[in-house]
DNA sequence: TTTGGTGACACAAAG
DNA sequence: TGTCACCAAA
């Protein structure tokens, strides 16, 4: 049915016309032109567009006008439309919101991810490229696995070459659309080693009939260039294509892109670069700044008007992204003219600020506001932990998005290669992965002669299996249990014929032993798995084959729980990108977690400036009202540290936030002494923040070349951080001294009695007993 | 040979 | 805090 070369006569239902409904606002603020060019243009079209402009609602509105106008006038047929955004999620939305526009559901045009449109496309033409169209895709954990085996048979030393180190950069090969072939030819990139072990991966996914998700692209890719009639074929197909974020896409997706849009021209890109938060896995902003000459005749059209914030969360994030170089820029305005300010605090550590916003969401709570419109927003996953913490004990339901993905987890992973097993009786990976899960006493260096044999003939793990349990080469042990167990694989693929799959894997799971595995567990999370597993068999049910079942869950499945109470939304920042709330909390704006430090140590300017982007994005998910939050102290790794407030909390617009000085500090242990933290004076305005005299000087050799081609040092700065090549940060600040010195006997909150070793602007060096040797801003400090 | 315990070590972001 | 490599015990 959603083959794109059987398209069938098609009439659209003459009922509903998007002509008779009102033109929507938010496409108001376009000249006449302009918006003739969103709903109705051919040719290529880029709309940039800032946040909270209605990105995704211009996209909508072209589609549903595709769908419905040019269907009619031009016969266009949804199969020859292709629409790609970056999440599921996103499609899924985009789904929704074209129904609605169009007062009836639509289907059979390609939606998806660029991940899921290419597994789609590459299974109908597998074989061309040395693939069986039932090919697995592997995830992350399967594929450093496989590096792992594949450099123990190359015996590289697995402590110079960390495997997934080397996944990293044959991942980032592969969003530049390169083959190890192309690899080769490339005189840029000089590991030979790497080289070597990336080729042999590749052999090594053929054998097994699989890939990665790098691999989805790539694949492509290469049967395009190898296979022009079959990109012929898509080219001519896809009247119209319509991208999403198209600053996120990298160098694989563009040529993806650009090689389908070739032979039409009708593609429409959406995008922000100030929002270009992805480069580490290989976007590149570049593309969103070379659309007009790689599509000559484009058309541009910026979209400024911003409804969603309130004139101040607009007014913080615009002066923010400002000091990042190289921007397309714009002036972002919104017609709101009411709203609170940005608020600002700072807490005395990770415990206090999550207490904070536990009590601010309880307040918004009282006020009859629902949960759901507020988020708790973080930089990184291990910050989540403390928020869900304070969340339980207040009792305010929540959920955590983007943790560990569904199939990603211990249980679903081991239930699907079982099913994979069943399905594809070659699969290497899948029995390798089960065949000791359960516990049956099979170890590695029966693992070993397995791979030994599997090697030697050519076969794949499981049929090395078949043929040495008949011989002598394994012990009556072994024999008898990897026997039993291709055994039930045996009698469980007959079971196939007869039943339905959801029976069949809901007896290979029971006969297998892997339920009771768990059920007998004393983990805490084992209910939890079982929740899990009874989830996974249920959703098989809904699709035609195993095949198609296990492609969802690899690439699609979310582990929502799908109920409709009203929830708190924890998430990372990059898993924001796209959302909105009315209320946003942005937790954890400290030097190193925010900007995080590695971000800086590897990137140096371009992380930096990246960082600040993905600041940029979290302020603007807020509607009504944006709350960041820094904290003195933190805890990592069982370790305290203190912090300083993330630089970005400086470069906010002073007109535009209000700094908040935590009460509930005092309630967290009595002695206030003037002058120390417990005063208001560091809250309201950290000390170093206030107008310092000078800035000319003693900037680090190290941090002045690295800030120098960023603007960095033009501006104010009253604190500096220097990035180190060691990854340590240090600070120094030049406009206050301390009112300590050397010698003296102070105290820390947390880190107990001390003395002053050094002495730098207010910066400390304390001894502490037992604890070590520490760099803290004096006001931290109390006198000992 | 497998297993389970121990200590060292690193600790981002996602499809 | 979780993972991984290594070692002692079964």
């Amino acid at each position: 049915m959603d083959d794109p070369f059987e398209i069938d006569e098609f009439a659209a239902s003459p009922e509903m016309r998007l002509g008779d409904a009102p033109a929507p606002a938010y496409l108001d603020n376009l000249n006449a032109e302009q918006r003739d060019a969103v709903e109705t243009l051919d040719g290529p079209l880029l709309v940039l567009a800032g946040a909270g402009t209605g990105k995704t609602r211009v996209l909508t509105t072209r589609l549903a006008h595709l769908l419905e106008t040019k269907a009619q006038t031009e016969r266009l047929h949804p199969q020859q439309i292709l629409a790609v955004t970056f999440t599921n999620r996103a499609a899924k939305e985009m789904q929704e919101r074209v129904a609605h526009a169009l007062g009836r559901p639509v289907e059979g045009w390609w939606l998806g991810t660029f991940h899921s449109l290419s597994a789609r496309l590459l299974r109908r033409h597998a074989e061309l490229i040395g693939l069986q169209s039932n090919f697995t895709i592997l995830d992350s954990d399967d594929q450093v696995r496989l590096l792992k085996q594949i450099m123990d048979a190359e015996q590289i030393d697995p402590k110079k070459w960390p495997a997934k180190q080397l996944m990293g950069i044959i991942q980032r090969w592969k969003d530049k659309g390169l083959t190890p072939e192309r690899v080769n030819e490339s005189v840029e990139f000089a590991n030979g080693g790497a080289k070597h072990l990336y080729r042999i991966y590749q052999e090594r996914l053929k054998v097994l009939n699989a890939c990665d998700f790098g691999d989805l692209l790539l694949h492509c890719l290469t049967l395009f260039q190898q296979h022009p009639e079959v990109l012929r074929q898509y080219q001519s197909t896809f009247r119209y294509i319509l991208v999403d974020e198209y600053q996120d896409t990298n160098v694989a997706q563009y040529l993806w892109l650009r090689a389908m849009a070739m032979v039409h021209r009708n593609i429409c890109c959406v995008g922000d670069d100030d929002q270009a938060i992805y480069s580490w896995r290989g976007a590149e902003v570049g593309n969103i700044l070379r659309f007009e000459s790689d599509f000559p005749g484009a058309k541009v059209v910026r979209l400024e008007q911003n409804y969603r914030s309130t004139p101040h969360i607009l007014a913080a994030a615009s002066k923010l992204i400002t000091f990042n170089d190289g921007r397309l820029g714009k002036q972002l305005w919104t017609e709101i003219d009411t709203g609170e300010k940005v608020f600002v605090k700072g807490v005395w550590d990770g415990e206090a600020e999550a207490r904070l916003v536990g009590e601010d969401i309880e307040a918004l709570q009282s006020r009859g506001i629902g949960a759901s419109q507020m988020a708790i927003l973080v930089r990184a996953g291990f910050q989540t932990r403390e928020f869900e913490e304070r969340l339980i004990t207040l009792g305010i339901p929540y959920r955590v998005v983007g943790g560990p993905r569904f199939y990603e987890r211990q249980e679903i992973r081991d239930a699907l290669a079982y099913i994979r097993l069943v399905a594809q009786p070659d699969d290497s990976l899948a029995f390798e992965r089960i065949v000791n899960v359960p516990k049956r006493g099979v170890g590695k260096a029966t693992l070993q002669t397995l791979h030994q044999y599997s090697r030697d003939q050519a076969i794949s793990l499981p049929s090395a299996a078949r043929d040495l349990i008949d011989t002598e080469e394994l012990k009556p042990k072994m024999r008898q249990a990897i026997g039993g167990l291709l055994g039930d694989f045996k009698r469980w693929r007959e079971m196939l014929a007869g039943s339905s799959h959801v029976e069949v894997i809901e007896t290979v799971l029971d006969e297998s032993g892997y339920t009771d595995m768990w059920r007998t567990s004393k983990e805490i999370d084992a209910p939890g798995r079982l929740e899990n597993l009874k989830e996974l068999v249920s959703a098989i049910g809904e699709f035609e084959n195993l095949t198609s079942f296990l492609e969802h869950v690899s690439l699609v499945m979310e582990n929502e729980q799908n109920d409709a109470q009203e929830k708190v939304t924890i998430m990372t920042l990059h898993a924001a990108k796209g959302l909105e709330f009315d209320y946003v909390f942005l937790p954890g704006w400290e030097e190193g977690v925010f900007p995080h430090q590695r971000a800086m140590d590897e990137s140096g300017v371009k992380g930096l400036e990246e960082e600040r982007r993905l600041a940029y994005v979290g302020i603007t998910r807020a509607r009504k009202r944006a709350t960041i939050l820094y904290a003195a102290n933190r805890r990592i790794y069982n370790q305290w540290q203190s912090a300083l407030p993330s630089r970005f909390v400086d470069e906010l617009p002073d007109e535009h936030i209000e700094r908040i000085s935590d009460t509930g500090l005092g309630g967290h242990g009595g002695n206030h002494s003037p002058g120390a933290w417990g005063s208001d004076d560091w809250m309201k305005m950290p000390s170093w923040a206030n107008e310092g005299s000078s800035n000319r000087n003693p900037v680090s050799g190290a941090s002045e070349r690295k800030f120098a081609s960023s603007g960095w040092q033009d501006r104010v700065r009253k604190n500096v951080i220097d990035v180190k090549p060691d990854g340590e940060t240090s600070y120094s600040t030049n406009s206050k001294s301390s009112k300590y010195k050397v010698g003296d006997a102070v105290r820390h909150r947390k880190f107990g009695p001390g003395t002053v070793r050094a002495v730098d602007g207010n910066k400390l060096e304390i001894h502490f007993e037992g604890v070590g040797t520490k760099k803290v801003v004096d006001s931290f400090i109390l006198p000992g």
